[in-house]
DNA sequence: TTGGAATGTCAACAAGGCTGACATAACCTG
DNA sequence: CAGGTTATGTCAGCCTTGTTGACATTCCAA
């Protein structure tokens, strides 16, 4: 497994040693990142997925179940008892297509908009605090690395949002 | 850190559009990140938290029960039972520690050795391409930013590892 | 008109977190 | 030595969030 046969050490970032090292901090790192939202949200009746699901509304409003089933990956029981309560709590609505009437378009209520963006401050301050840390440089290889990371249905749902930036 | 905030855009990778792109960068690599070791796992009778607990005690050998306790951030009762199943399957066993006998020392056995290499050469092995195709300086930036993204706490936790290294 | 698509819902289950309470053994200190 | 603390294990119960399977409704499109 150890990647080092060359002449020079133009490899040598490919040690299974390094690759370790990548591993554990996404491990940890990970953790941080989920953590202040989850502090936010434990004592509300909500948890990480809702905040998954207030996320991309919240991004791409107007979305559809479908869509967002797609982005996130799970079932649609599971997404629908995140959704459900979320109606419920006035936070999301659903508003049917105009065009396709079988559709439901999503869209963050005012309240449901104040919650997220609770959540996105706590979540952007790490970030941002993270960035700020590292410098531009280390930035862009930041995301680089995340992107060749995903399998590359995830990279397509990840570019086509990042390319409709605000 | 790289500290520039000089008077022109030097402070353009700060806005909100970029952190945002982070953020989900996160969301969908970490996906890819545990993709191929919970494949391999689902089959049998174990899953995500089996895996990191095999990590560490892989990583750390003869590491206490306390210790791994601290790495992991769950409770006892949740450590409990996923270690009580791999010391059942004799994946990983515990001695009895020579110096304080209250500690149990964590060692992977044969079978529990080759389960965790199988699930992280399956890790690496995505690694390993995402750091290929990234590059070393793209790889030197994403960890020191994710490294800036840990809490305190795990960042010691982190740089204990690291420093360690085999 | 009929098949398939988009959605919702019910029921049951599993993994893996959590809390609280209690037990045991071993260490340590006065 | 007695008593307090530490390290660990365990029982019971709860929550969130994922899963499958089955079924109903509505509606588009060929």
């Amino acid at each position: 497994m150890g990647e080092q046969n060359l002449g020079d050490d133009s490899l040598l970032f490919l040690t299974d040693e390094n690759l370790r090292k990548g591993i554990e901090a996404m491990f940890f790192a990970y953790r941080g990142f989920t953590s202040d939202p989850d502090r936010i949200l434990q004592d509300m009746d909500y948890g990480r997925a809702h905040h998954r699901a207030m996320h991309f509304i919240h991004r791409a409003p107007g979305t559809t179940v479908g869509n967002l089933l797609d982005i996130l990956g799970v079932t649609k029981q599971s997404l629908n008892r995140v959704l459900r309560s979320l109606f419920e709590d006035g936070l999301v609505e659903a508003r049917v297509g105009r065009k396709d009437r079988r559709e439901r378009h999503l869209y963050l209520t005012e309240n449901g908009a104040a919650l997220e963006r609770s959540l996105s401050d706590a979540q952007r301050a790490r970030m941002r605090a993270a960035y700020r840390a590292a410098g531009p440089v280390a930035v862009a290889g930041f995301r680089t690395v995340l992107e060749a990371m995903m399998d590359i249905e995830q990279r397509r749902q990840y570019q086509a949002l990042k390319d409709s930036g605000s």
